[in-house]
This record gives structure tokens, C-alpha cells and sequence, in this order.
DNA sequence: ATGAAAGCGCTAACAG
DNA sequence: CTGTTAGCGCTTTCAT
């Protein structure tokens, strides 16, 4: 069964092996009956094309290459199977590369990337996205950053409103009257970490407010656990808001409050996150957050990639979709929201 | 850049293509000096093999195919990287595929699976198992089930002793006094789901206890919300504790059991859970539970798979790991263990 | 140890 | 629309 090249499909249709390969490429040009035929031919000998030999004469393999860190907060798994998804319908497939923690790594990795020939590039983890969008784009291999971007004259970048969802949590949580608000960032080596914290900010100063305290939680839960056990301890008066850059962090954050510290919230500290992963919403946590809007940004993620593999010459684009506050128990019933919408 | 090829590299190298390749390749023989020559040559034009074209070659893509569904339940986002990061150990790459949920979508995926020429296949997805492995092992492609298994005669597959992680469940719960045990189980259409039931039920059975309820949670989180929900509205008297059959659904249970029936974790009820994912380590969870040992599972599955890819005639093989039982508080002091490992 | 030559299975001009 | 003819970039005999 293994080894039915397109020289048998085309013996045993009688018609020449390239009539065989024209059944089978999409553009290709064959007669009804020839069609029928090879068809016929092949289902019999259980013949599929060879996806290698095919990808040696095209340059194109149709697999996307995705480079992830971080499995462990929710937000990426959920956006790893839809952009699966998303390229399945377009008859592409993802080949996954861990983003490996030392520099040295980092340029191993990235040859490998190029050594498969990936038709694309997808990345979806922070620390190598600089190297990795430049050298890949100088071998001609379109890049698209997920959920994170490097300004205008980057590489093209699917992200949603940052700061804009920042500045409205800010908003919201003045308006329930919290005065010493706390930040937990995320890292501050992202874009979407740095946004994230500047809207926050901006939205303070906007209310005539400021930070109670701040400190960087690296996405990471023990991290961003360690980060606010120290400002619950510390000399100053204790936070009666919370906001994490990420749901994952935020999840840190209320475990310590509540089981740490001995606090409720939100009657003691309110608690915001951001993503909306799946547990956000489980009654243990019932996280308020805002709500990164998954499914319109792989959508345009795999749309702009594939656009830039079909034409490489097309500029890059930033993409920037809006969010959703989305108000659950972690939060006071006294904060309300005006314009989300 | 792109574009440099072999022939290019021999002639600024002063040798034959074939010596090139031959640099380039592992098992092959060239002398010091040619070899340096050739490295030389490539550094300076930016040369690395095609894996395409080899690939062609040698009818091997060093690519690996993994099958998952369930990247919500932490305990797969985890393997992945594991699973990926092993791979990479040995030069080979994973290639993601969601499996689909309706039966006539699985044979297209089977196809392109087959198609693509990965060198082998790992199934983490129970609902696609049967039929990939003998499609796939009728092609020549190795398959190793990872988390599940077909008996004797079938695939090679790597498991946990899922038996013997419910039957000391059940002892230990038993040893704190529980009366009214429940269990969610896992999909009964999974090996892993059954033999977790079936070793929990002979564990009950041998301290002279039975079930009080019993339902499928089919591993996911609402349906296991509403098994539970079921379980504590219904006539009979409140379970005191419950055996989920994966820490993924143990959630849910505490959270209908805390948050929608009002009742205390563990003073009223006891949960425990399967897996040991991160969030059961959360101090909002505190998930006592039997934990897979990840780590080996991996290792022996890319062991497993790799022998096989190098020798397709040697047999499959069963391997079973064992679990160790994780104390924490969602179940009550009284309980103890003995003899775990 | 090395070069020449023969393909791997397919697509893409090129004639007809 | 179809068959013939070249390769894609590499590995692998086979001589040397």
C-alpha cells in the first residue's frame, strides 16, 4: 500500500503520469473523463500524492510554523487549537516549537525553523519574537506576531486594545471607589504587558489617581503569588484593588489574598485579570477581566498570514481588535461601566 | 539567501556535490580536511541542507504527528511541551492535529495524517484512537497511545496505572470514614475512564463499601458540573465525598459543591482527582488527587515511538507507570494512606 | 575517501 | 486537453 506512486494511478488509468498529477492540483486543467478515470485508478490502488515531492518542486510544504511558551496559562492552548482549526480549513497544519529560555538556543531554534520550510511563521510567545520576525523575514518567511507587536515598522501583528482595556479597568474599578489600587504587570519585555500597564495608568491619572504599587509578575503564578504576598506584607497600607495582567497572574493573586492573607474579596480587595481564560469564569475564582477577543484574532492572524505567503511582497499590517470588560463576582457590585461595549 | 544550494557549496568548496552532502550527512564518511573545506564554504554562503529533499530521499520527515483534543484539561497543554521538548532532544518536530469530534471527519484527518509522511504518530485523543492506529500501522506508521491503551493487541501505548489509582482512592477515603462515596467518572468510552471507575469500585468493594452515585463526566467541565449538580439535588442523602475522574472535572465539582450547593470542602463533602495538574497545587483548589507521572510518560512514549520507527518489525509493548497519591485539602485530615509510594 | 551518475515522486513548462 | 521532457535538492550506489 505504501509506495502507489502517480506512475501507477496512471498505468493503470491509461493516461500519461502527468495527467495523474493535473487530477490532483487544484489549479490543474483535466477532462471529465480523465478525471474519472485517475480518480477511479487511484481509490483502487489507494494512491495519495506525496506531500514532500510535491512541496520540493513548489517551495511550499503548507505547514505554519507556531512558536509558543507559557502551555501553562490557559490563554495559549485555547488559542493553539483554534489556530489549528483556522489553518485546517485552509489545508494547513501547524508545527509547534517550544521558545526556548536561554539566547544561546534561541538561534538553533531559529534555524530549524527555516531548515523546514515553513511557509509561515506564527509567534505567539514574547522572548523571541525580535530575532525570530527579522531573520525569518529576511529568508522570505512571513511573519505574524500573535498577540504581542513591535510598532510600525515591525513585523505584521495581531494584538487586541491593550491599553484601551487597561484604561477602562482603571475606570471601572475608580468608579466603585477603590483608592489604593495595586498592579501586577505583565512582563514588561512585551508589548502587551507594557500596554497593558501604561492604559492602566493613564486611566488612574485620567480619574485623579495613581498606584498604591506595582511590581512586574513576569505571567508567571509564582511570580506574580511572590510579588503580591510582598505588597500584602509590606510597610504601606494593604491594597483594596488588585488588577493582573493576566487572568493566570490574577488567579495568583486571589490564592494569596484569600488563602494567605486571610482577606475577601471583593468585600477587602477587588480583583481584576485579563484574557478571559475558561477557569475566569468558574465560580472559585469568578474573575472580572477583560475579554481578549480569541476567535477574531486568530481568524485575522491566519488571514494575514496567509495573505503575506500568497503575495510576500504585501506591507505588514498591524491589527488591533477591541475587548470586553467583563464583569464577574471578584469585583464590588459598586463598580459600574459606562461605554463597553 | 534562499536558494543556496549544495552544488553551490561545492564549488566554492573545490569538491563535489556528493562530498557535500556527505558533510552534512550523520553516518557518512568524509576526511577532516574536505569536511572543513565544505563547512567553511557553507558558513560564508549561508548554506543548510533542504529537509525537504532528503526527506524525499530517505522517505523520512523527522516529523512526528500528535493527536489531542482537550487542550482545555491542563493536564494535555502540559504534555505537549513535554512532549515537544523530548522530540526536539532528538531532532525531530511535532506536528499538531485537533482530532475532530464527528466520526466522518476522522477518516480526512486519518488521510492527511497519512499524507503528510510523518515518521510517526502519537494519539493523545481517545475518540480517534481505534481507528488511527490500525489505518496508521496498516501504512507503516508507528502509533503510541499516550494516557490510553487498547489492551493486548493493540498499539504500543503508555499509561499510568489507572486501576491502581482508584482502588487506593477508594482506600483512602474509606480510611477517613467516608459513607456516601460518589464518583464522576471519565469518559467510559476510554480506557483510562473505565479502569479508574473499575479500580475505585474493587477498592470500595474490598473495604466492604459500594458507590452511592455514579455518572459520566465524559472529562469535561460542564457536563461533570451537572452530574454533580444531579448528584446533590437528587433524593437520596448527600454524597460526603467525591471521586472525580480527572482533576479538570474535580474542579467543577468543587465549585457546584462550594459555590451552587453552599456546602464546605472537606468538612461536608471530600473531593479528590486525577492527574495532578498545576491549578490542583492552587490554594483556591487544594485538590487532593493521584498524580500521573508526566515526566516518564513522555520520555517512554518518544522512547517507544522512536524505537519503533527505527525497527517497524518489533512488537508493540504496554507500558505502565505508576501514580502517587498527592495529599492535600479538599479531603479530610482523618484520611490516611499507607503504602504509597 | 571521493566523484560521477542515477534517481526519490512530483510539478511545470513545452509542444502537439 | 494531453503527453513528453526537465528538473526540484538531495542521498546513495558504484566505480575509481
Amino acid at each position: 500500500m505504501p509506495g502507489v506512486t502517480s506512475h501507477d494511478v496512471a498505468r493503470r488509468a491509461g493516461v500519461s503520469q502527468s495527467a495523474v498529477s493535473r487530477v490532483f492540483t487544484p489549479g490543474a486543467s483535466a477532462s471529465q473523463a480523465t478525471a474519472e478515470k485517475v480518480r477511479k485508478a487511484a481509490l483502487e490502488l489507494g494512491y495519495r500524492p506525496n506531500v514532500i515531492a510535491r512541496s520540493l518542486i513548489t517551495g511550499r510544504s503548507r505547514i505554519v510554523g507556531l512558536v509558543v511558551a507559557q502551555l501553562d496559562n490557559q490563554f495559549y492552548p485555547g488559542a493553539v487549537e483554534m489556530l489549528c482549526a483556522e489553518l485546517k480549513k485552509r489545508s494547513y497544519h501547524l508545527l509547534v516549537f517550544l521558545a526556548p529560555s536561554d539566547d544561546e538556543r534561541i538561534e538553533r531554534e531559529v534555524a530549524e525553523l527555516i531548515d523546514y520550510q515553513v511557509d509561515g511563521l506564527i509567534a505567539a510567545s514574547a522572548a523571541m519574537s525580535q530575532q525570530l520576525a527579522t531573520r525569518c523575514e529576511e529568508r522570505g518567511i512571513p511573519v505574524v506576531l500573535f498577540n504581542r507587536h513591535q510598532g510600525e515598522g515591525g513585523p505584521t501583528a495581531v494584538t487586541s486594545d491593550n491599553f484601551e482595556g487597561g484604561r477602562r479597568i482603571a475606570e471601572f474599578l475608580l468608579s466603585g471607589g477603590h483608592e489604593r489600587i495595586a498592579h501586577v504587570s505583565g512582563w514588561r519585555g512585551s508589548s502587551t504587558g507594557r500596554e497593558r500597564e501604561a492604559g492602566f495608568r493613564s486611566g488612574l491619572a485620567e480619574g485623579g489617581s495613581g498606584l498604591a504599587a506595582c511590581a512586574d509578575g513576569m505571567y508567571r503564578y509564582e511570580t506574580a503569588a511572590e510579588e503580591v504576598r510582598r505588597m500584602f506584607a509590606g510597610p504601606g497600607p494593604v491594597p483594596d484593588a488588585v488588577f493582573a495582567g493576566s487572568d493566570h497572574m490574577a488567579f495568583a493573586a486571589m490564592d494569596v489574598i484569600r488563602n494567605g492573607m486571610g482577606l475577601r474579596i471583593p468585600e477587602d480587595v477587588a480583583v481584576v485579570g485579563y484574557d478571559d481564560v475558561p477557569a475566569s469564569a468558574w465560580s472559585a475564582y469568578d474573575l472580572t477581566t477583560v475579554r481578549q477577543p480569541l476567535e477574531p484574532m486568530v481568524r485575522s492572524t491566519v488571514e494575514q498570514l496567509l495573505a503575506r505567503i500568497e503575495k510576500p511582497e504585501s506591507d505588514p499590517v498591524q491589527v488591533r481588535l477591541g475587548g470586553t470588560l467583563v464583569v464577574r463576582g471578584s469585583t464590588r457590585p459598586e463598580c459600574s461601566l459606562k461605554g463597553n461595549e
